[in-house]
DNA sequence: ACAATCTTCATACAATCTTCATAATTCTTT
DNA sequence: AAAGAATTATGAAGATTGTATGAAGATTGT
């Protein structure tokens, strides 16, 4: 199991590092935001504990980031700010935990344990769109709880736009999520032929985004 | 049996999980309104662990919305507030118990035998899908107070598919279900067959729905 | 050995994916 | 502002993949 620790105070990284060395991870560490982003760009971590003070740009906006790279990996994050509206703001945010300091080193280690059991179960199994529900587990889609039948390509396009409603994807991208092994070069116009018929069944609400030799993204 | 944990403190919702596993209960958790809705969607529970906190709703407005979706899984609330008038209020929103915070695994254990003590008497052992009924003592299915027959293999398929209504089985889970061992990897056609056999029994009603690259479910 | 059940196989059918020709839109140049 | 170039949208036809079905052969239990 691989976990980043992104956390500025190096005193404070060095202790969790260790302790969950002892505990047999393998651990990295980072102290900024552009370091955290050059680990990630090397290895593929199960966890990432995340501290909400960094020097260049703050944690949760370095979260936002990771989920935009579609990176997930679980997401622990630090802080310490007790208030309520913190931890809501972290977890809408695409966190999996959120821990105030001080902690104990017994909790925040029973924390990591209990996310790296939960690997990928199920999070983020809803997605809402105005009017549009993405049943993630099921793969389905209701309008106004009306079960709309997408097809397979269909529903894998409609979710990873869904899934990151800021980012615009290029045709590339969208295409080699539909076909798993290496698109073909030869670009055809599948991509626009399954937006369309997606539009069409989300009712031509305005929901996907064309972006002018770009790609499609969803506009909220 | 069936439990949902609707707890968004995962470190809590892991050790009601691990001490509800132990007892031979089959557990699944959400860690939000929104996810506990999607677990909902795809299974039946017999008792529905909610937390009064939730990150995006309150679990009093998850219980509102169980309730108005007539569900009829047993709740037992978990909450820090001790106050008299928040018990009331749970009480009267539909739930069937009430537990404050910090409260004993014991304690926790013996609330949801009791509760699902009450439910547990004559339920499951007749399953009633429009006119077709399975008595799961006997392994005979009726239609109309006519007794139909069916092969071990069909009858098996029949009654999983019957007892989780909302979820759809994938063909491999079918098979490993009828080869008790570990299915063999060429995949056959065997599903299929049977399940036309079955659709042949029941008349053809359209009680299993085929999801397309996936498997079949029950439709109700 | 017999009957019931399970499994395989060939084929028919249906849903989905992909291509293609052409229309509509947007951007660029004059 | 109009013409031309590039990009996207669309409907329909063909190719592909997944599912349904009938019948024959294999297996099981009695």
């Amino acid at each position: 199991m691989n976990i980043l620790i992104v956390e500025d105070d190096l005193l404070n990284a060095d202790l969790i590092e260790k302790l969950l060395c002892k505990e047999g991870f393998e651990v990295d560490v980072a102290t900024s935001f552009i370091d955290a982003l050059a680990c990630i760009d090397q290895r593929v971590y199960d966890l990432i504990i995340l501290d909400w003070n960094l020097p260049d740009k703050s944690g949760y906006e370095l979260l936002e980031e990771l989920r935009s790279l579609l990176i997930d990996a679980q997401v622990l994050m630090l802080s310490a700010n007790d208030g309520v509206e913190y931890r809501v703001k972290a977890l809408n945010g695409g966190a999996d935990d959120y821990l105030c300091k001080p902690y104990s080193h017994v909790e925040l280690l029973a924390r990591v344990n209990s996310l790296l059991r939960r690997t990928n179960s199920n999070k983020n199994t809803i997605i809402q769109i105005a009017s549009v529900f993405i049943y993630k587990n099921t793969k389905e889609v209701k309008i106004e709880d009306e079960l709309i039948n997408f097809t397979p390509a269909e529903y894998e396009l409609l979710e990873v736009l869904a899934s990151n409603p800021k980012k615009t994807f290029t045709k590339f991208e969208l295409l080699s999520l539909i076909h798993n092994e290496y698109a073909s070069f030869s670009m055809s116009n599948i991509i626009e032929v399954h937006i369309k018929n997606i539009r069409k069944k989300l009712q031509d609400k305005e929901i996907i985004k064309t972006v002018r030799s770009i790609g499609y993204k969803i506009v909220s």
